[in-house]
DNA sequence: AGCGCCATGTAAGTGGTTACATGATTGT
DNA sequence: ACAATCATGTAACCACTTACATGGCGCT
């Protein structure tokens, strides 16, 4: 599954622009499937290109026109389709992990600081779920509330985890301070 | 950090050749960090011009010549560079997510098929994590330990927030069939 | 007879990121 | 005054994936 394919999901909501979309990958999607302008407006104008939606141009003055884009018939038969694949992948690509793995070749405050940072980026991801849970529609899907329990969850077992594990990274830092 | 860091770092655990550092990603990588034969020998031959690594090519019947690579000094120096680097990433792409946000267009057998799917696959990385604990070496750095006790701990906390929760889903199942 | 393992690599393609280009309006 | 928000898009670039190309050895 592409950007093109998640925009005509998110298009079933309701109309939007690419601008709208945007705010939607950076919030309730933001975790688990990240997307920049770059991708959004390409992905609509091949949308459009293949009839999969229509495209309403708002008259603005000062600002672009701004296109509202709406999912056709033949845009819901498709997504319907590309829904029906049942191997989907999860993947995560961590840097964090790839340079705890070299812990061992680090300045003990280096390791120090990187895990630091990754427990304020965890907690930017709390917040971002406490303002989603602020203004939950009621209307809003099932799977918008399984998505964010899965968010909330898997943020909530990784601050865990890393806060009472950190010590087996530290030790090694202990070591070599014993030693050197 | 990219396939070449990667395999940098891979390469201070001693030499190795590129099928050797497939097997590495495939296994304790496997679950934050992926690569293919198509990253990794281009990676490693522009390490090898960059001086980062050493190529000691030996002569075998019928296969290609074994490439064992070795890391250099300069090799060493730029690595520990790039972990000074603090901010690091850890991103998940998620279609099995992306399609849960949908699972109320879908048929309700095709979402079950979906979750049962995305199950075993989290087995397969549970089984996975029993294998490397099994040939366990006492001199593995103690990020390698780190890093698996974080997949272990995902692994256990996704299968257990998706048992309890793929009721949210199958219940707009519920519906559409008390519906139909 | 066929599969999986060992072992290397390239070439074309995909898909996404980053930087650039533009500029009025609204809030602090 | 300055930042953020609204609003669009392109072009160059990057990194990785997939398919192809080759082929012996050992096991069942």
């Amino acid at each position: 599954m592409d950007v093109k394919t998640v925009c005509l999901g998110m298009l079933t909501d309701g109309p939007a622009s690419g601008y709208d979309l945007k705010k939607e990958f950076e919030s309730s999607f933001g975790h688990f499937f990240s997307a920049g302008y770059g991708s959004i407006y390409p992905a609509l104008s091949t949308l459009s290109d293949k009839g999969y939606v229509d495209c309403e141009e708002i008259p603005q003055e000062g600002k672009p026109d701004r296109k509202v884009y709406r999912i056709t018939d033949e845009g819901r038969q498709f997504l319907l389709r590309a829904l029906e694949k049942r191997e989907t992948c999860h993947k995560v690509r961590s840097e964090f992990l790839a340079t705890m793995c070299f812990a061992h070749l680090m300045a003990p405050d280096d390791v120090e600081a990187v895990i630091d940072h990754r427990l304020t980026e965890i907690e930017k991801y709390k917040q971002l779920f406490r303002e989603i849970e602020q203004d939950w529609q009621p209307e809003w899907p099932p799977g918008a509330k399984f998505v964010l329990g899965f968010g909330k969850t898997m943020a909530g077992a990784m601050e865990t985890y890393i806060t009472e594990n950190r010590h087996l990274l530290a030790d090694e830092a202990a070591v070599k301070t014993a030693v050197g």
